[in-house]
RNA sequence: GGGUGUGUAGUUCAGUGGUAGAACGCUACGUUGACAUCGUAGAGGUCAUAAGUUCAAUUCUUAUCACACCCA
């Protein structure tokens, strides 16, 4: 018989749209009262899905669909976020393309047209995730901007200044002049680069005399306010507190002692410019030197630079300045060097630190209860040592800058009157009740602050604001805290230390108990994808031409904690073949109707291999159910898998042939009853992870009217252990191990598989003698055997082989290679002998024998038995072969 | 500079204080009525290096080397 190829295309569909159609990914209520929840870690609105995404969707997917078939009341909940700088740059560049200009366009305008793109091409990777069989409540999909979630970011904000826990303060803050906005010490990324050094002389007033100073920076001479020399430092103790003059700039400024310049570094001396590093305005608050900002907005020189250089660009100004230096004399070295320079993640230009104004949240007092939540254990992450690297961070965290200057976000609720005085409040309304109390007078105009607050401030409400905070809703008391929270360590400190921040200060209540955090995935040779490399492998593209189950079973198989995926094309075909051997293993059971049958019961289940299969099963079931709960996700594909293809489909139905072959009515009934009975557990057991395939074929094997559900909502096996069913066990692995062994012998002696042999066995054994009657079928088409002979057997056609501790004898039709038997038998005295001389050698040492624990040592005498009783049997056979 | 992780078969990775495992790849044979996207059999390892603890170390400790990542 024919049969048609599995189609996951076509499959994948179908099942996709029947499932969301009808629901069925809904919360469901449950029996025994408990929940499960998971919220999506929101992808953003322009972002399209990538590996990452489909690792970390593919987990939460596994973990969703195991309670949910536990019979937890489950939810998943779905959503994106609106993502800011990324998306206001990408419309940005839309109306550009029209030859539309943002800000001749105007803040509304802007923002509806931001709307529009967000409804025609924000839901694109919601879409994709569909695509890989996540089982989101996609009724329940939430986006930042959403009413209600914008009412709870205002809410949260106006409760977090009314408790002093935002304030606004003029700081320097990491300006991306690029985008033109301040941006928080997260989205700035430290590069390495290849840098020049200069060593720049600054003449000393009313003196011949000169100190160099070392630079990467020389255009910000111009914002110069001191030089710094370490007091300790020998070499400039008489220069402090002298003047000097900033070459070409020509204005005068203080030599000072401070430690933060290093005798070690460059010259020892160091230019302090205030207004634009880190370091060096400490060292200006520290002796009050004056601050001057030499650069506009998009990085330009500003009127506070030398006449010359106003209106160019920082790097512009940095060659000019450079070239007046060398003509002048004062540039007396150039080292290259390569230094840590910050780059803005998202713009991918040079971060500058500014004096700017700026909304701030005070991170450190937020951060007490997460911190303590934590310790106490309650939330924790897997792997364990994540808790030392969000400890490590957390305290040590700096104060939040959460304003941002674009347009596209939650505008800040504060008001400014005419005296510039400030008034947060949840609406105008209420702002303006402010104001005029302060003001005593009714008319008034306010104006609202025009900056937006940081996407991630509104994320970090995610796992409360969507279930409806702050009111009290159903979904808030049933599914709040959530069970767990799945991530890439990526964004610990964005968003997992920011939610437990937002969680435990506004809920009381940390915001999931649980924290699994995955690692990235890379190519094939280790190397982080990325378009500029070329490596980049697309996940759509895998799914379309493997099937997303093939794509999911591969990530989850391969997520061992701690370590990253590296993913190769190769291993998605690996399990697509193992889908396609279910495939085919299930047309196995169509050909021998196959079928479940209401009438069959477990209890009357007679067949060895039926209770073999059984007991084998439960045991897989109960490893993959704690490998999924305790998140070795990579555990738990392999077992199912190791179990289908190794146990049920190369030996049980095997096995299953010659039943099918016999005349025996009954003993085929129970077979294709408890063969089908198998597959729909094996369904149920792989359903976690290759959800279309395993609800397709539930389908198509019409499961459903034995179980009364589709497959999704089905129950996760729960087989009762029957006792009678032990025996069979040691029975049915020896019949496997003899098979095995007469294949191998055969393929030592290089004979054909396929050539049948008569099989003697040892007349003493009654035990052996009837294991061996009971599945004679078995063994004879499993090992190609043709009958069980008792005779004396010739020399010439029978080899001996030792088989669970007995001599059996394989007899064939013509003279066999018996001297390369004899070879293969030696050898296996030969490690048999080196096995026992490294037992006994343990066993005559004292100190072992006296420290050891006893089972070890009896163990240990017992192989030497088994070893002993071996070996006896093997030389007896060699020697009896001429 | 500080921190974290990794080093086990050709490759990708599990694992363990007391016989070293899987998948893929490889080799030989095979087209047998589920499956060649397959079957059967097999080869392949000084568990990075060194020292220590221990009756016993691939596993624990320390150091070294290599690689990756995070923070400054």
């Amino acid at each position: 018989m024919e049969f048609k190829k599995y189609n996951h295309l076509e499959e994948e569909k179908k099942i996709s749209d029947f499932w969301i159609k009808k629901g069925l990914f809904k919360p469901k209520k449950s029996k025994f009262k408990k929940s499960f929840s998971v919220v999506i870690p929101p992808p953003n609105i322009t972002g399209r899905l990538h590996m990452g995404h489909a690792l970390n969707n593919s987990l939460q997917d596994v973990l969703v669909r195991y309670y949910r078939m536990k019979g937890f009341e489950t939810l998943w909940q779905p959503g994106t976020d609106h993502a800011g700088i990324a998306t206001q740059a990408v419309v940005e560049k839309n109306l550009q393309k029209n030859g539309i200009n943002k800000v001749n366009l105007g803040r509304e305008k802007f923002i509806e047209k931001v709307w529009e793109w967000k409804e025609e091409s924000g839901g694109i990777i919601l879409e994709q995730l569909k695509k890989l069989g996540c089982s989101c409540d996609w009724s329940r999909t939430r986006f930042t901007m959403d009413k209600d979630l914008s009412k709870a970011v205002i809410k949260v904000f106006v409760n977090l200044y009314n408790d002093k826990f935002i304030y606004k303060d003029k700081k320097l803050v990491n300006w991306d002049t690029n985008l033109q906005t301040a941006i928080s010490d997260l989205e700035v990324i430290q590069k390495e680069v290849q840098s020049q050094l200069y060593y720049i002389d600054y003449n000393i007033e009313d003196s011949e005399a000169k100190i160099t100073i070392a630079t990467t920076r020389p255009e910000t001479m111009m914002g110069d306010t001191a030089i710094a020399v370490n007091p300790k430092d020998p070499r400039y103790k008489h220069l402090i507190g002298k003047n000097v003059k900033i070459p070409i700039v020509n204005r005068i400024i203080k030599i000072i002692s401070d430690h933060y310049a290093d005798p070690e570094q460059g010259s020892g001396a160091v230019k302090i410019t205030p207004a634009h590093d880190f370091n060096d305005y400490e060292v200006g608050k520290r002796n009050k030197l004056e601050i001057i900002n030499i650069f506009e907005k998009n990085g330009k020189i500003n009127k506070n630079g030398i006449q010359e250089l106003i209106g160019l660009d920082r790097f512009e100004a940095r060659k000019l300045l450079l070239k007046k230096l060398k003509e002048n004399g004062n540039l007396v070295k150039i080292e290259s060097i390569k230094n840590k320079v910050p780059f803005g993640d998202r713009s991918n230009s040079i971060i500058e630190p500014l004096l700017t104004e700026q909304w701030f949240v005070n991170a450190k007092k937020l951060s007490k209860k997460p911190i303590q939540i934590v310790s106490d254990g309650k939330t924790s992450f897997f792997p364990k040592n994540w808790t030392k690297i969000f400890f490590q961070w957390m305290k040590n965290i700096e104060p939040w800058c959460i304003s941002r200057q674009i347009w596209w976000g939650h505008r800040i609720p504060a008001w400014y009157d005419q005296n510039k005085n400030l008034y947060v409040a949840e609406n105008e309304k209420a702002a303006l009740v402010l104001a005029r109390k302060k003001n005593k007078k009714n008319e008034l105009k306010l104006i609202q602050e025009t900056d937006v607050l940081d996407t991630w401030f509104s994320s970090a409400l995610w796992p409360f604001a969507t279930l409806g905070w702050p009111s009290r809703t159903k979904e808030l008391s049933k599914f709040y805290p959530t069970s767990v929270l799945v991530t890439g360590f990526d964004i610990i400190f964005f968003w997992v230390a920011r939610m437990l921040m937002m969680g435990n200060h506004f809920n009381k209540l940390t915001p999931f108990k649980k924290v699994y955090v995955h690692a990235l995935v890379r190519d094939e040779k280790g190397q982080k994808m990325s378009k500029s490399k070329g490596n980049v492998i697309d996940p759509l593209d895998l799914i379309k031409e493997y099937g997303a189950d093939s794509l999911r079973f591969t990530l989850i198989s391969m997520a061992s904690p701690g370590r990253d995926v590296k993913l190769a094309k190769e291993r998605v075909v690996g399990n697509r073949n193992f889908i396609t051997k279910i495939w085919s293993a299930n047309n196995f059971l169509k050909i021998n109707n196959c079928k479940l049958n209401k009438k069959t019961n477990l209890n009357s289940i007679k067949l060895p291999i039926n209770q073999w299969i059984y007991k084998e099963f439960m045991y897989t079931q109960s490893i993959v159910s704690e490998n999924i709960e305790n998140f070795r996700f990579d555990e738990a594909a392999k077992k199912a898998y190791q179990f289908v293809w190794h146990l049920y489909c190369d030996w049980y139905l095997e096995f299953l042939k010659p039943i099918f072959n016999s005349k025996n009515k009954p003993m085929i009934q129970e077979a294709r009853f408890f063969s089908s009975f198998m597959m729909a557990n094996i369904l149920k057991i792989l359903h976690p992870f290759i959800p279309f395939f395993t609800e397709a074929v539930w389908s198509k094997n019409k499961y459903k009217s034995y179980f009364k559900n589709n497959l999704v909502l089905s129950s996760w096996p729960n087989l009762k252990n029957i006792k009678r069913f032990n025996k069979n066990q040691t029975d049915v692995n020896n019949i496997i191990e003899l098979i095995s062994n007469i294949r191998s012998t055969k393929a030592e002696l290089k004979i054909a598989p396929k050539l049948f042999c008569d099989l003697s066995i040892p007349e003493k054994s009654d035990k052996l003698n009837k294991l061996i009657y009971n599945n004679l079928d078995l063994i004879k088409q499993g090992g190609r055997v043709n009958s069980i002979v008792k005779s004396k057997v010739n020399k010439k056609n029978s080899i001996d082989i030792l088989v669970l501790k007995e001599r059996f004898t394989l007899k064939f039709h013509e003279d066999v290679d018996l001297a390369s038997q004899k070879g293969r038998l030696s050898q296996k005295i030969e490690n048999i002998k080196k096995e026992l001389n490294v037992l006994n050698n343990k066993l005559k040492n004292k100190a072992y024998l006296k420290n050891a624990p006893k089972e070890i040592v009896q163990n240990d005498k017992n192989l030497v038995k088994e070893l002993t009783i071996e070996d006896e049997k093997l030389r007896s056979i060699v020697s009896s072969i001429n």
